[in-house]
RNA sequence: GGCGGCGUGGCCGAGCGGUUAGGCAGGGGCCUGCAAAGCCCCGUACUCCGGUUCGAAUCCGGACGCCGCCUCCA
């Protein structure tokens, strides 16, 4: 079983499963208020990779992430923009789903939506306030923090240390200022669900935990989201199973920031990118690999430089797909090692990449040992060492497959025209008229090909 | 103020006591009509100062610098 780091306890640890052969892991997904941005992209791509590499090791994986479709950012942005909370939540989530559609992240297996949930969520601040847990003040419902004794422990500070921090609010009659807002009462012309202490709608960290038990069930396995969501977010989260008395989530996982000239990528900075503008402009797959190729709990600084090494880097895995002619996998389905990979090095290789990613997913390391073996098998290849090379290359394949990046070998539909271009120049060379040769091989280039000759003539690609 | 993380070769980015990760860029070679692709070779880096050790990028202490969380945030 793989090793993960376990934010709650520091320390990498097996993630015990509460059934054998089976994951279930909730990830906390997107608010849908804007375009999706590279933070976005990171933590998607992250638990994808987690989801797809437990899945061809054979597990079975129930992975339920949320769309956030209410809160104050929302109906601030209905406000603006003078039409419906709904309309905003749709608009954007759809979005989403493109964006996650282009960047090769599978669905999950169920996504929820807070608005869908409101009545559970409603029962269980009736739970709290019946014993006090929770307590109503004017503008809502609020909890009490110091109900819970290990509040602090994913922040891994107690209460009273938290409590001497600078920046804490003391604007409201709250009992703490820790306490936090299970529902906000609502004001006039704001969206709102009927509760018996008063119309309103959810705080945000309610919502996960009604429905990561909900789906998932009491003692899942594995809770995991970006670094910035461990404390309040889940730290709340958690706080509120506790007092609830359901065993919450096993295992914390939490990936790192996306960086931006050393600082993180944030709205309030202004310095985000959004996923949905990325990927327009390039290989959707140029971001996975530099994703996989630092390791999920440290940052990673995202720039035009990175992104374009990145892409140069995917061109050479594009060749050895071309050479080998491999299938391209990693679409939409999951792929799964049902039987060991054929061959003594591609054994040798599948065993170093899962020795390597089971130890808290090293990625990186795992991608190093691709790219040592796909020299490898160029290498064998020159040598004339065809079946092995082969053999290689498919394992090559099969495991970045795992991983989610498709190799691709296809250059693009040939036309007509380039096509005739084509015979024309193997005909020129045939007859050794190297001028006219490479006067059509220009004349290819200006048509936006990348030419190369091989031994059955020319082979071009966009 | 509390808690946590980080400073690695031109760039990105692993490493967690001894083995010059890997990628991109750059240089040289093989191959090629010339290219391209591919293969081979080359760069000996670890913020600084002490200490531990036969041996430290890796452990300990200190200094400096940077970043994050403690507020909405992936």
């Amino acid at each position: 079983m793989i090793r993960l780091f376990d934010s709650l306890k520091s320390e990498v640890r097996p993630l015990a499963l509460r059934e054998p052969g089976q994951v279930s892991m909730y990830v906390c997904g997107p608010t849908v208020y804007g375009l999706p941005h590279m933070g976005h992209g990171r933590f998607t791509l992250v638990w994808d990779v987690l989801r797809r590499w437990l899945t061809f090791q054979g597990y079975e994986v129930d992975f339920v992430s949320n769309i956030t479709d209410i809160d104050d950012k929302i109906i601030n942005l209905a406000a603006a923009e003078q039409t419906t909370e709904a309309g905003i939540a749709q608009r954007y989530e759809q979005e989403w789903w493109n964006a996650m559609n282009k960047i090769g992240v599978a669905k999950p297996t169920h996504s929820p939506h807070a608005t869908h949930y409101v009545a559970e969520m409603v029962t269980l601040i009736e739970g709290f306030i019946a014993e006090d847990i929770a307590y109503p003040l004017g503008d809502g419902v609020y909890f009490d923090t110091s109900r819970v004794a290990d509040y602090g422990a994913l922040a891994g500070q107690a209460l009273d240390s938290l409590r001497a921090g600078a920046r804490v609010e003391m604007v409201e009659e709250k009992r703490s200022p820790f306490d936090f807002a299970l529902w906000k009462k609502a004001k006039p012309g704001e969206p709102s669900w009927p509760a018996s202490f008063g119309e309103g709608r959810p705080g945000w960290h309610t919502e996960c935990v009604v429905m990561s038990l909900g789906l998932l069930g009491d003692g899942f396995d594995l809770h995991c989201g970006g670094l910035d969501l461990k404390f309040p977010h889940h730290e709340n989260e958690r706080a509120q199973a506790i007092a609830a008395g359901h065993p919450f989530a096993q295992h914390w996982a939490h990936n790192g920031f996306v960086m931006v000239e050393g600082e993180k990528m944030s709205k309030s900075l202004g310095n985000f990118t959004s996923l949905t503008d990325l990927l327009e402009r390039t290989d959707a797959r140029a971001y996975r690999l530099l994703v996989l190729r630092s390791h999920y709990r440290s940052p990673i600084e995202v720039s035009p430089a990175t992104i374009e090494d990145a892409e140069r880097a995917l061109e050479r895995l594009d060749s050895l797909a071309r050479r080998f002619e491999l299938d391209q996998l990693a679409g939409d389905t999951f792929a799964t090692a049902t039987q060991p990979l054929p061959g003594e090095l591609a054994g040798e290789l599948a065993q170093r990449v899962t020795e390597f990613l089971d130890d808290d997913l090293n990625t990186p390391l795992a991608v190093a040992a691709l790219f040592e073996a796909l020299s490898q098998a160029n290498g064998l290849a020159d040598e004339g060492k065809t079946a092995e090379a082969q053999l290689l290359a498919e394992a090559i394949n099969t495991l970045f497959g795992a991983l989610g990046l498709a190799l691709i070998g296809q250059g693009g539909e040939i036309d007509g025209e380039s096509a005739a271009i084509v015979r024309l120049r193997d005909e020129a060379r045939a007859a050794k008229n190297w001028a006219e040769a490479d006067r059509l091989r220009d004349s290819l280039v200006n048509l936006g090909w990348i030419v190369e000759d091989s031994s059955s003539g020319t082979v071009i690609r966009h």
